[in-house]
DNA sequence: TAAACTATCTATAACTA
DNA sequence: TTAGTTATAGATAGTTT
C-alpha cells in the first residue's frame, strides 16, 4: 500500500533553550501564552481554583489572566505576605462569624452603590467615603501589633464614622426602593 | 500477532465543569498545577518571557511560580497599574495591602454570596446582613481596650475589604466623569 | 497517600494560505 | 502578519502499585 506523502512534519521536538530567531520566538510566545491561559482557565473551572497570571513578553509587553480577577488574587497574595501572622491558627467561631457577616454587609453596600450610580447619585457617597479613607490612612499601613491605645481609639472613631456611612447608605438604598 | 490486553483506559475526555468528587478534584488540581507551572517555565525559557503566577487551591492554599521571581513580576505589574486615587495618597508598591488570616475565608464567602445572587437568592443574604448589624453592635460598643488581637485582625481585614471597595468606587466614579 | 503507568486526549512545531 | 492545517510531542484521566 502506498503511503500518502506527509503534508507537514507535524509537531517536532524542540530543545528547551531560548529560541534564537526573533519571528519564530514571537510566534511561539503568542501560541504558548494562549495555551498557558487556557490551562489556567481549565484549572479554575475543573477545580474551583483561583488563579492570577502576569506575563511579560520578550518585548516587555504585559499580558494577564485572572479568575475571578487578577486584582483579587494579587490582593490576597500580597496581603498574606505582608502580615507576619502565622497562618496556622484557625479563626475562632465568634470572630470568624462577625467579620464574615460584616463582609456580607459590605458586599451589599457595593451593590447598592452600583444601583445609585446608575441613578446618578454617587457623588455624596463618594465624598463621604473619601473622608473615611482619609481618617484611616495613617494607621492603615501598620501591622496591627504596632497599634497603641491612641491609635486604637482613632481606629474606633474611624469605624464609627464608617458605620454611620453604612447605615446611611442602607437607608438611602431603602429610599430608593431597594429591598433590605 | 496477539494484541496485548490494554492495561488502562488511558486518558479520557472530561467535561469542562467543576469536578464534583472532592478527592478527585484535589488530585486533578495537583497534577494540573504542576503542568501549568511547567508550561510557564517553558514559556520563560523558550521566549525569554517573565511570568508570575499565583494559584489558590480549592482549599485556598496558595501556590506561586515566578521568573525571575513572583515579586519582581508583581512589582512591575502593580507599578504600572496602580491607579492613584488622590495625589496625597502615598502607597509604595503593595504597601497598601494588609490583611489577616481571615481574608481567605472572607473572600470565599463573598464569592459564594455572589453566586447566590446570580441564582436569585438575595433574600438569604439580606437576612444574614441583618444579623451582622446585630453581632457587630455587640463588639462595636465595647471599649477598644477589651479587644483582643484576633478581633483587631478581623476588624482590619474587614476594613481592608471596604477600603478596596472605596478605592474601586472612587476610581469608577472618575471614569464616569464624576467630580470628587 | 502518594507515585507510577499507559492509553488517549490535547497542545503545538512546522507548514500553508 | 495573523489565521488555519497536520502530524507528532507532551499532558493527563483512570488505573495500578
Amino acid at each position: 500500500m502506498m503511503s500518502k506523502k506527509k503534508e507537514t512534519m507535524g509537531r517536532q521536538r524542540i530543545p528547551m533553550v531560548r529560541i534564537k530567531k526573533e519571528t519564530h520566538r514571537q510566534v511561539t510566545f503568542s501560541k504558548r501564552r494562549a495555551g498557558l491561559f487556557k490551562k489556567a482557565s481549565e484549572l479554575c473551572t475543573l477545580c474551583g481554583a483561583e488563579v492570577g497570571i502576569i506575563v511579560y513578553s520578550p518585548a516587555k509587553k504585559p499580558f494577564s489572566f485572572g479568575h475571578p480577577s487578577v486584582e483579587s488574587v494579587l490582593d490576597r497574595y500580597l496581603s498574606r505576605n505582608n502580615l507576619s501572622i502565622t497562618q496556622t491558627e484557625k479563626p475562632q467561631g465568634n470572630a470568624a462569624a462577625s467579620s464574615s457577616v460584616l463582609n456580607v454587609e459590605l458586599t451589599q453596600i457595593v451593590s447598592q452603590l452600583e444601583e445609585e450610580k446608575k441613578k446618578g447619585q454617587a457623588m455624596a457617597e463618594m465624598r463621604r467615603a473619601n473622608a473615611v479613607r482619609w481618617s484611616m490612612t495613617n494607621w492603615w499601613e501598620r501591622p496591627v501589633e504596632e497599634m497603641n491605645m491612641i491609635q486604637l481609639r482613632e481606629m474606633k472613631s474611624a469605624l464609627e464614622e464608617l458605620w454611620k456611612i453604612v447605615v446611611s447608605e442602607t437607608s438611602t438604598a431603602r429610599q430608593l426602593g431597594l429591598r433590605m
